[in-house]
DNA sequence: CGTTCCATTTTTTTT
DNA sequence: AAATGGAACG
């Protein structure tokens, strides 16, 4: 499913043939090499300076990296242990292990992990000279949010979030709390809440997501000896999707980096689409500065998609600028011309995929969207058509509540410091210990050491007779867990903690209410550990596991054929036969209103790597009336639409008027939307005011009833300048909308009460 | 202390 | 629509 037909193809022919070579002659690469092109096979061969592979989408990067792995372990005699091929998501690093597997059993020994899971798998065996003990676990960006929470507990949640993302974002340029952090945040307050940040997560043991970049980093910048014994120990070092690092991972890749080691690394500055979250795409550009002799070999050639959707996709990437320029060319056959359609709402977008749908190709299909919530019609609607589906990274199983809270218990076992998840669960289920409670608990740490349980046992005096009892019951309850950790099973463990903790109870009785299946997950969670090995090392690795991939692992029945729900960051490196963008629309995609020119050509590139997907056909997607926030709301095609020549595709439906819309006329300097709390306060006075004596088709009070809207009550009636009658609606859904009857049809209903 | 209800708000993408 | 946070109440 991941891998293209043809790639996979290609790569069972390989197997057979490596499979010769290895019989007959002395393990030989060149049966590879003659599949690839004169591009890709000088990319395999390449050795020396640095290299860097500007890769276009679909011009098969993956098959080089992995071909390149096979033929450094097979030519080059270079031992698959101290290859270290670094990739930005867990799904990128699955298939690249696959697939090198397949090429050269060997590779199974390559060093394949995440930038993040690199990070943690060196700091944990290096943190020790940072005084940091090994059994940490990672905080996510929620954890992030509760830990600044405990600190500042009168500032609102998404305050702290805000917060919360500057410091994380402080962490991907490298940035301490004694650096000028001016270009994260302008608030006078941020360095010092960084700054108690970091101080209480170091008391506490734990790092976030950022320190397992940045904190290698310090390390092997402080420490010789240990930069010396990581630099030998990797002698190739290869990165995918290079367009997607910030500055601490292109740090990190200095440090790693030597003279003796060989270097390559692989991007397309096209799809860079994780700026967000500190992603420079200046690391790909300036990337021969860094890296002294750098030498670059372009693939250009796609072997993914027809003419038709490559035009497509280079009609809207080429309004970019800042953009290093490049022509994907193919030798496939023109295909059918994608097609946009225009719909009334969300409702008919997901029922106008349904009909593009049918049992030969549900495997085929991917619906793709930008942001997660948008699954949601698909998935009601596919339940209730049986249209099977699955839905890529959104499950994020371990963020659901009960898993978070039995995973905040396994936590405080593997680290009594965990103050995040002692918060979390020392009164859930309620034991009586409210906030006033842990605030005196807490206020004991540093007589503890930081260690929660102790500090419970410390604050015997200060707690209240009850509270003393339940304090003395958690921690009763804790070394008992403790204690099966070292002798059970690690499922078991988890089992009984679940069990123990009153979880189990307290879910049983919330599904019996509430009909969910919190126990059924609660079951799941057990399942899953039942990968690792027993005592604090497999509990360890199972927390790290969770916390580096919080989608569900969980392959179950792997029925290929079902469609795809995914959004488009999660489609990175993936393609599909057929794909269908939805939700093209000003305001969702492009998202957010005044965004910046970087920000805007950010989602450009969304819109390119989501369009080059697609290997056959291409379906886009864009609704006239969508509901946001529970609210109607009137939008425009995406402005990223008009940027396609209209001969390079088919259109379907009616296109709106552009800008605005006939029941959102006129729009006063330019701006067609107008702010809706006006016209609350309208709706709350009564709708009596009316300006002038004149009394028109539509007076204030009457009742009216609009295709789109359904029925509502008119609530102001004015005169615009040019005489026209103008009148405010409120609908019984809550929207109020300005009219122009002469242009809308809208009827005069009466109400019977 | 703990629950419930009401008012208010909502950057979205991922490691 | 959903989730948060405050206020009010038991």
């Amino acid at each position: 499913m991941h891998t293209s037909s043809a790639v996979a193809r290609w790569a069972g022919l390989q197997v057979d043939r490596a499979a010769q070579y290895r019989m007959n002659t002395n393990n030989s690469s060149s049966g590879y090499l003659a599949t690839l092109n004169e591009h890709q096979a000088e990319a395999v061969l390449h050795h020396g300076p640095p290299l860097l592979i500007l890769a276009g989408a679909g011009s098969g990067k993956t098959r080089v990296i992995t071909v390149k792995i096979a033929h450094l372990i097979q030519n080059e005699r270079v031992e698959p242990h101290s290859i270290l091929a670094v990739t930005f998501t867990n799904k990128a690093a699955n298939e690249m292990r696959t697939r090198a597997a397949t090429i050269e059993p060997a590779a199974a020994d390559v060093f394949i992990r995440t930038f993040h899971s690199f990070g943690a798998w060196f700091l944990r065996r290096n943190c020790q000279v940072l005084g940091m003990p090994s059994g940490f676990t990672i905080y996510d960006d929620d954890d992030m949010v509760s830990l600044l929470r405990a600190i500042y507990p009168d500032q609102p949640r998404n305050q702290l979030a805000v917060f919360a993302r500057g410091i994380s974002r402080a962490k991907d340029y490298l940035l301490t709390p004694d650096d000028d952090l001016s270009v994260i945040s302008d608030d006078p307050a941020f360095t010092d809440m960084y700054r108690a940040y970091e101080t209480r997560l170091r008391q506490i043991g734990n790092a976030d997501f950022g320190d397992l970049i940045a904190l290698p980093v310090r390390i092997l910048r402080e420490n010789p000896e240990v930069s010396r014994r990581t630099r030998d120990r990797f002698n190739v070092i290869m990165v995918d999707e290079y367009q997607d690092s910030n500055v601490a991972q292109h740090q990190l890749l200095r440090e790693l980096y030597s003279e003796r080691s060989y270097l390559c690394v692989v991007g397309d500055d096209d799809q860079s689409i994780y700026r967000f979250r500190g992603a420079e795409v200046r690391n790909i550009l300036a990337f021969g500065e860094d890296f002294p002799g750098t030498q670059i070999v372009r693939l250009e050639e796609n072997y993914r998609s027809t003419p038709s959707i490559l035009r497509v996709a280079s009609s809207v990437v080429e309004h970019n600028t800042g953009r290093l320029g490049k022509t994907l060319w193919t030798q496939r056959a023109d295909g059918p011309l994608p097609v946009l359609c225009y719909l009334e709402d969300q409702d008919e977008e997901a029922a106008y995929c349904a009909r593009l749908l049918a049992p030969e190709n549900f495997g085929r299909t991917a619906i793709l969207y930008r942001t997660n919530a948008q699954s949601r019609l698909f998935e009601t609607l596919f339940l209730r058509s049986s249209i099977p589906y699955r839905i890529v990274g959104t499950l994020r199983f371990y963020e659901r509540e009960e898993i978070k809270d039995a995973l905040a218990y396994l936590r405080l076992i593997a680290n009594p410091r965990d103050e995040v998840s002692f918060r979390r669960i020392i009164n859930k289920p309620g034991r009586g210990l409210g906030d006033s409670s842990v605030e005196k608990i807490v206020a004991h740490l540093g007589d503890a050491e930081g260690d929660l349980l102790v500090a419970c046992r410390l604050s015997r005096g200060s707690l209240g007779k009850r509270q003393t009892t339940a304090a003395a019951g958690f921690v009763a309850l804790m070394n008992e867990l403790i204690e099966t950790l070292e002798t059970a099973a690690l499922p078991e463990f988890v089992e009984r903690v679940v069990e123990k903790s009153g979880l189990h109870y307290f879910h049983e009785h919330q599904d019996e209410v509430a009909g969910s299946q919190k126990l059924e997950n609660l079951e799941e969670l057990v399942n899953a550990s039942s990968l690792y090995g027993p005592g604090r090392a497999g509990l360890q690795e199972f927390l790290e596991s969770i916390e580096l991939d919080s989608t569900r692992q969980t392959d179950e029945e792997d029925d290929p054929n079902r469609v795809t729900l995914i959004t488009m960051h999660n489609t990175k490196g993936l393609e599909f036969d057929r794909v269908i963008i939805t939700g093209l629309e000003e305001g969702m995609f492009p998202r957010g209103e005044n965004e910046s020119v970087d920000e805007l050509e950010e989602e450009r590139r969304l819109f390119y790597v989501a369009i080059t997907r697609a290997r056959d056909e291409l379906y886009l997607t864009t609704c006239t009336d969508r509901i946001i926030h529970g609210r109607h709301a009137v939008l425009s095609p995406s402005r990223f639409l008009n940027e396609i020549p209209t001969e390079l595709i088919e259109q379907i439906g009616r296109r709106p008027f552009t800008g605005r819309n006939w029941y959102n006329n006129e729009g006063r300097n330019g701006e067609s939307d107008i702010d809706p709390d006006i016209w609350d306060d309208y709706g709350e006075s009564g709708g009596a005011a009316v300006s002038g004596d004149a009394v028109g088709n539509f007076p204030a009070g009457m009742n009216v009833y609009h295709d789109g809207f359904g029925t509502g009550v008119v609530v102001k009636q004015e005169w615009s300048t040019n005489g026209d009658e103008v009148v405010f609606v409120r609908f019984e859904t809550g929207r109020t909308a300005r009219f122009v009857p002469r242009y809308t049809p809208l009827e005069r209903i009466s109400v019977d009460e």
